[in-house]
DNA sequence: AAAAAAAAGTTGCATTTGCAACACTTTTTA
DNA sequence: TAAAAAGTGTTGCAAATGCAACTTTTTTTT
């Protein structure tokens, strides 16, 4: 039932009592489907207890942007956005997911009584969004470099990071990977095959293997 | 003393029992002054009391990256950031900045016993990491965009959606907005020229008026 | 108030990237 | 299991962007 990180520390019982109180509901979405819209429903905040999404929108060209992927234990929700753009965004699930619906009210001002409760799961809150920063972060680092090498060195580079392992396949195709990068697929591809040429990794399909790092 | 928004709602005693039990330091610093440098420092968390500030890198080609703009009550850290990079990044002051410094454990676990004080306190630091998220929202939204104009206009419509009002001045040089978006300086100035010819803006310097919006 | 430094503005040219249009392969659906 | 759809891989060509070099303007420092 409370296999969120948002729950952790907590009694079975506590979870229990938490959701009713909350008013959590659970949802599950096949690939594909729209797990969220943001057309001004500020106040609902998801929880991705299983499974993977991705915040997808498109420019006025038609171009896909996805401007933010989900794993387990993502935090998302219009509140968390506020996209600029008239172009709205949807959250999509990638993989089959299963997320728990909030109210952000409920989420940061618990039902009253019981400290102890209340200070572990803002301390699993805490801990979530400061996940969603980080991953936030390196994205901005990813689509800040200049060139699409760099994009995709850094995009790499941050797998790498987080699993110290050289080789790996992609968890989504590569055009969403050149979505997630904002740049044009055949380009990145042609890319892909220059760092393949110069020994700086092997590729084929999703499956990456990094032979030189910087 | 409290201006921050993580002490609203505390009373003054309140705060300053927490200052002096978290080791909170106050620093000041003028333009141009490292605020922090991110190297393996995870556990030193910062927050804006006033001023303002930016996450700057610099790429293998020694082009500058602002990955992240600072206002005040941004809260800023290693921690929330953990960059890809082998090219450490540093927090920058760019107007005269005063700075709180915390350690991230304080943070989210302070000093044991009274509740409704470390709620409200919690409230306050989500509070502020949301609004952080938001912030990255809107640069990746504009990174996105495939082609300087959309990242000029992305930029631009964010501010006035902030704001609601269509002339305003921008708070740092053309140059670091450049950096922001991630673009040649050179360029990014041709397709404002572009934008005023086509009548959908007027600009000078830093100053910038939108007349037509889509 | 003069000198120095930083920022803004401009342009020609080289390079990179995006676009379009394919062929080929893998996965999904009927 | 055949047909359809989605994804991968490739290339020529056009367009956008980056780079370099410079002038002019604004801001800061002495």
């Amino acid at each position: 039932m409370s296999k969120t990180a948002l729950f952790r520390g907590l009694t079975e019982e506590n979870v229990k009592k938490m959701i009713a109180c909350m008013h959590v509901k659970t949802e599950k979405f096949n690939p594909g489907e729209t797990i969220m819209s943001y057309n001004r429903n500020i106040e609902i905040v998801g929880v991705l207890e299983d499974g993977s999404a991705a915040l997808v929108s498109f420019d006025e060209s038609g171009n896909r942007m996805m401007l933010d992927l989900y794993d387990k234990d993502a935090v998302f929700g219009e509140y968390f956005s506020v996209c600029s753009g008239i172009d709205a965004a949807s959250v999509i699930a990638v993989t089959p997911c299963t997320v728990l619906f909030f109210h952000y009210r409920d989420l940061i001002s618990p039902c009253e009584n019981n400290c102890a409760f209340h200070a572990t799961f803002s301390k699993n809150l805490i801990s979530l969004l400061t996940k969603r920063l980080r991953s936030q972060a390196s994205h901005i680092e990813a689509l800040s470099k200049r060139t699409i090498r760099g994009k995709l060195l850094a995009f790499f580079e941050m797998r790498i990071k987080e699993t110290d392992v050289l080789s790996f396949t992609l968890p989504f195709s590569l055009s969403t990977l050149a979505d997630f990068l904002s740049v044009d697929r055949s380009a990145m591809q042609r890319e892909l095959k220059k760092l393949r040429e110069e020994g700086i990794l092997y590729s084929k399909g999703r499956k990456i293997e990094i032979l030189k790092r910087f």
